[in-house]
Formats: C-alpha cells, sequence, structure tokens
DNA sequence: TACTAACTGAAACCATTTTTCATTTACTAT
DNA sequence: ATAGTAAATGAAAAATGGTTTCAGTTAGTA
C-alpha cells in the first residue's frame, strides 16, 4: 500500500521533472486533494487548500489541476445530479464508485472491458480511445445515516 | 426498426400524456435533437431548432431538456476534453460510443456490468445506484478524414 | 369561442471559469 | 550566498454557461 506522502512526492517529483516549479501554493492544493476521501470541484479544493495556504488565490487552483490533468494524474468524476469532480488516485488504469451521498472515492479495476472494446469496435467501425466507467451509490456510512432519518 | 418520426411521435404523445403542452417550440427541440447523429449541447441545439423555429428562446431549450430529462427521456454524455451534451435515444438501458471528432453517437448494449456491480458491492460495501459507461472513439468517416491530413 | 393553466422570451441575475497584467518567487548558474 | 530569469501568483475584469423573474401569449378544454 503507498502511503499518502509518498503519493504526493511522487506527484510533486513528477512536476519537478516536468519542469514546474514546486510552490507552497501547489504542495497545498496537491495535498489538499490527496488528504481528502471525498472527490473535491474546485471550490471546495480551494477551501481545504486555504487552510494550510491562506492567501491561496481561486486561480492557481484551476491552473493546478489543468496541470495535473494535462499530466494525466487527475481522474474527473461525473456523479449524477451532482457537480463534477476530480480526485488523484492510483496512477494505473482504474475506475471509481463514488458515493452520491458524500462524495467518498472508492477504486477498482476491471480489464474485463477490453473484450468489450474489440466488440464495439468491430460492430460500429469507431477507432476506440478510451473510455468512462464509473458507479454511483451509498458508501457503508451513509446507508446508515440515511436509515436512520 | 424504429424511425425518426416515429420516435418524434412517441416523444410527444408522452410528453401529452404527462401534461405537458405540445408547442412548436418544443416539437423543433425534440426533431433537432433527433435529426442529428451528433449528440447535442444546449447551445448547438438552440441554433439547429432555430432553423425551424426562428424566435426559439434559450430558456426553453433548457426548460425542455429538463422535462425531457426528468422523463428519463434523454441520454447525458460526458466525452473527455468536450461539453458534455445530450442524445435522446432507446429508451431500454444502453450506453454508448461518442465520435471524438464529430460528435457522432453511437449505441450499444452491455449486460456484464451486473456481475461487476455485485462484486462492487460485495468489495466496497456501497449500495450501487447507478453506473455510467461510456466509449470515446473515431467515428469511422473521421478515421478517413484525419488520414487525408 | 372563451377560459385558464401552462408556456414563452427578454432581461436580469448568478455561479463558474478564463484572461489579463503587474508583482513576486523558485530555481539555476554563477 | 546571490543575482538573474523564467515561471508562477493573485486581484480584477471579462467571458461563459445556466437560472430566475415576470409580463405577455398560447395550447388545450369545456
Amino acid at each position: 500500500m503507498v502511503s499518502v506522502s509518498n503519493q504526493e512526492d511522487a506527484i510533486l517529483s513528477r512536476l519537478r521533472g516536468e519542469g514546474y516549479k514546486i510552490t507552497p501554493q501547489r504542495r497545498a492544493i496537491v495535498r489538499a486533494i490527496l488528504s481528502s476521501d471525498e472527490y473535491v470541484t474546485p471550490e471546495l479544493l480551494l477551501i481545504k487548500a486555504r487552510q494550510a495556504f491562506p492567501s491561496l488565490g481561486r486561480v492557481t487552483v484551476y491552473r493546478t489541476l489543468d496541470i495535473l490533468s494535462q499530466l494525466g494524474l487527475l481522474c474527473t468524476l461525473h456523479p449524477e445530479g451532482h457537480h463534477p469532480g476530480y480526485t488523484l488516485g492510483r496512477l494505473d488504469h482504474h475506475h471509481h464508485v463514488v458515493c452520491s451521498g458524500c462524495g467518498r472515492v472508492s477504486d477498482f479495476s476491471e480489464h474485463g472491458l477490453e473484450e468489450l472494446e474489440k466488440r464495439l469496435s468491430r460492430e460500429t467501425g469507431f477507432k476506440i480511445e478510451g473510455h468512462i466507467l464509473e458507479f454511483l451509490g451509498l458508501c457503508p456510512q451513509c446507508q446508515e445515516t440515511n436509515n436512520e432519518k
């Protein structure tokens, strides 16, 4: 298992390797994403990262998200009925289950999609470039909370 | 095979059945979605539907999309790197392949996801409510066009 | 044909994201 | 250590995308 601080180091050194500077703002942003079980929206991320770096500007959040996204380090989530958001996850190909209650994200691997991809290529003639597979559901905690209501 | 005009009738009478009025604006909007192979964004839809009904207002497009969405008649698409959009498709559960070049949408069925859903419930404890599965790729036409460049 | 609830479109409004630009800072090479 | 430089920052303004409001219009009905 990879610890969060190792993940942080890995991401920061990747940034450094790509010629980006490691600023305290970026550190705070990366740490804020990593330190939450839930996925983040830009606004939420701003609030979280400001706890560590109060003068952080909104623009910097967007810019950092862009960079992380271009480097393929960010996963985008589209939970139905909620705002889209981001999570920084494992570097290998994987998918997510998002909690419709609290936004908590859980990862999983699924390798059965390659066959489906081939079938689709054959049937539709499309040259497949990628896919989204996301599940939406209630996490164990939110299931309990809702039952108590 | 179901023709587009039958689909149009089916949608309009569904609307009527739910107590909504059939206005020329709504007719134009529904027809505009159905008559394009590509998925539509609200803005694109406004332009297309105005060809049939020039004074159509932007608000009416959003309102109609809302209604169709609430009735479960609309499918939402999230093609990576593009704006999200909509398509009016088959009424049964299905998925989409979206062309990254022109936005053309193709449907497919996949029933292998139920097992995966069970596995996820078991492994993560989440109570699964739904999922998104979308493929992105180049349609046959766009593959040719790109090769000629 | 008259009635009424539903619908419409213009404008104002709001939230989110992008652009601009003057200032500051992380890193490199002395 | 320190100076130099490209990169990064944040405030403000602008753009984008979507929603609300409201007075006037219209589809469906009786």
